[in-house]
DNA sequence: GTGAAAGCGCTAACAC
DNA sequence: GTGTTAGCGCTTTCAC
């Protein structure tokens, strides 16, 4: 076992109340006794106890940042620059990961409110059980920030604006010259307010811009335990693959990268050329989008700037909403629709 | 704030031992009871403090599991197992993402020591500094076991045969029929093992199978902050693809999937096909392989044996090493050399 | 079955 | 500048 602070105190004769001291940077100790109970911690390997600290300090310098799916390179990448912000105010980060399961986002919730964390970021996996878990845990004791979701008036929320994403993509292909254009839906659109978001701008977008929602119909199917994204788009495109030809389907709109990739495996396969035959755009700009064949075409979201909005979110006193802009990228998975169709 | 324990027992009458007695499964309690105490604590939103339980019961439950990007699926998807794992038997895992920065990984190692956690799975980044810190952390509190890493003689270590892994992949593309296979490897090759050892297996097998090491190059580069796998190996495949010409290479054997869609992607700028002109061996079996054109061959990780082993590891008394042998999955970026060539 | 008392390792007023 | 005291929220003997 490591050694506690009086057994430190003991063993080098500095008094346990001047090691306190020393470790809290309180004011009035000399700078001989500073290096002398620096010396004496370094060279007893002794380490303090954040348990004990945070039981009396009644701060765990603790947060925690619960994410559906950690494997999500939006995601991890979001926690590693919430991390640093966090570390720059001497917070530690714990992330967790829900895997979209109601129960085991009820669990990390609990175990991070035992463990005392002094605030908490939360992607909630769907609408009210969970908005209600996150709303009595914070009535009670931690800050706590919504992202990637704006309907929780009740709590600062920060995220994308999913809705401009689903809607910027029929704009940009429109500009393009598509005008029957198909979009892959999450299966969990009842749920994650994310992904029916996205349904809804492009559904908007259809409207306002003239298109026929008859043309441009939106798919989904359902989802299994896990985000497998590729599969879900690989076996939503080739199963309504008939809905395609038959509708003269010139591009298509995945509500996140990773059903675009499964897309296109699945048009390619069945013979078809991206962007020649269809023009894919996904969404999230996940970090293989550009290393793909074609490279992708997607909406990015602005993770620096939600990172540094969460962090703000989360040292603010009042409730606040924050939407980020999302970004088109432009690559290599979409083009102008052929001559003949579209 | 959430209330106390004492503050529950103050509120509902029942005293505060007998609360605690509850909560800890104490046998002399009358069904009567409990179900007072339960009741009283759903009613009050009650949560007891990880913190003091810890502290005063000299345990906190706690895992931690540090791996160098938990971006990886590979990595993501351990975590995932583990947890499962960690969940049934009543503890509670803290995943920490180091990113291949040593700097980082001494932070998490003395956070999560002084969070006082219970036991730990550690990925190291390199070798010498890093094992130093965790020998010390071992020495002094928690299990330890280190995974992917099998030079750890004094400490447990649980992880595929890397070794292997990279004598598979010469052994199979051998079988293929290919004579000139160029492998890319880690920039990290000097300090991580496991990158390491892969490319130790290549250059044994292609020793031992009777190639010639100089048709069958190792290349490297530098590496960037991050686990930039895609980047990377498109950057190392477009530097070298004189070389690959040169040499007549036919097959080429990435030492992680990420890097062989990175080559692949620079290969197809190239003009060159996949696998008619020169076929592809990832490593790993990361979660996007089998939806990428063509799908990836690879080696495949045996993630839920080695979960299963990481978690034995850290119950178990006595050190121990184990070794998984790795998987080869064929898919469609293999195949025999062209005439001609190889 | 239940209550009293002590203590886990640490910090924060207070005096000295 | 340093020591003393009390207490954070909880569990655990030990009596009753």
């Amino acid at each position: 076992m490591s050694m506690t602070m009086s057994e430190l105190a003991a063993k080098t004769g500095i008094p346990r109340v001047t090691i306190s001291r020393v470790l809290n940077g309180f004011k009035y100790v000399s700078e001989e006794t500073k290096s002398r109970v620096y010396a004496a911690i370094e060279e007893n390997g002794y380490e303090p106890n954040l348990l004990a600290r945070s039981l009396v300090l009644q701060k765990s310098n603790l947060l925690a940042f619960v994410v559906p799916d950690i494997h999500l390179s939006f995601y991890s990448e979001m926690i590693d620059l919430v991390e640093q912000g966090a570390m720059a105010g001497g917070m530690h980060l714990l992330p967790f990961n829900s895997l979209f399961d109601p129960a085991r986002e009820q669990r990390i919730l609990s175990v991070a409110s035992q463990l005392r964390v002094d605030g908490m970021i939360l992607v909630p996996v769907k609408t009210g059980d969970t908005m209600a878990n996150a709303t009595s845990l914070k009535s009670v004791r931690h800050k706590l920030v919504i992202f990637d979701y704006h309907e929780a008036a009740s709590h600062t929320t920060v995220g994308m604006d999913n809705w401009k994403a689903g809607y910027l993509a029929v704009e940009r292909l429109r500009q393009l010259g598509h005008r029957r254009i198909a979009m892959l839906e999450g299966g969990l659109a009842e749920e994650s307010k994310v992904q029916s978001a996205r349904g809804r701008g492009f559904r908007a977008a259809v409207q306002e811009l003239g298109l026929s929602p008859a043309q441009c119909p939106v798919f989904s199917g359902p989802w299994g335990k896990r985000g497998e994204y590729f599969e879900y788009g690989y076996e939503l495109t080739r199963s309504h693959m008939a809905d395609f030809r038959r509708l003269g389907v010139t591009a298509l709109f995945a509500f996140t990268d990773g059903v675009a990739l499964g897309a296109m495996r699945a048009l390619m396969e069945a013979g078809l050329r991206v962007p020649d035959d269809l023009s894919i755009v996904g969404c999230d700009d996940l970090d293989f989008a550009a290393f793909l064949a074609p490279p992708l075409t997607t909406i990015r979201q602005p993770r620096e700037a939600m990172a540094a909005g969460l962090l703000a979110g989360l040292n603010a006193d009042r409730i606040s909403h924050t939407k980020f802009d999302p970004i088109f990228v432009e690559r290599g998975s979409s083009a102008p629709p052929r001559k003949g169709k579209g």
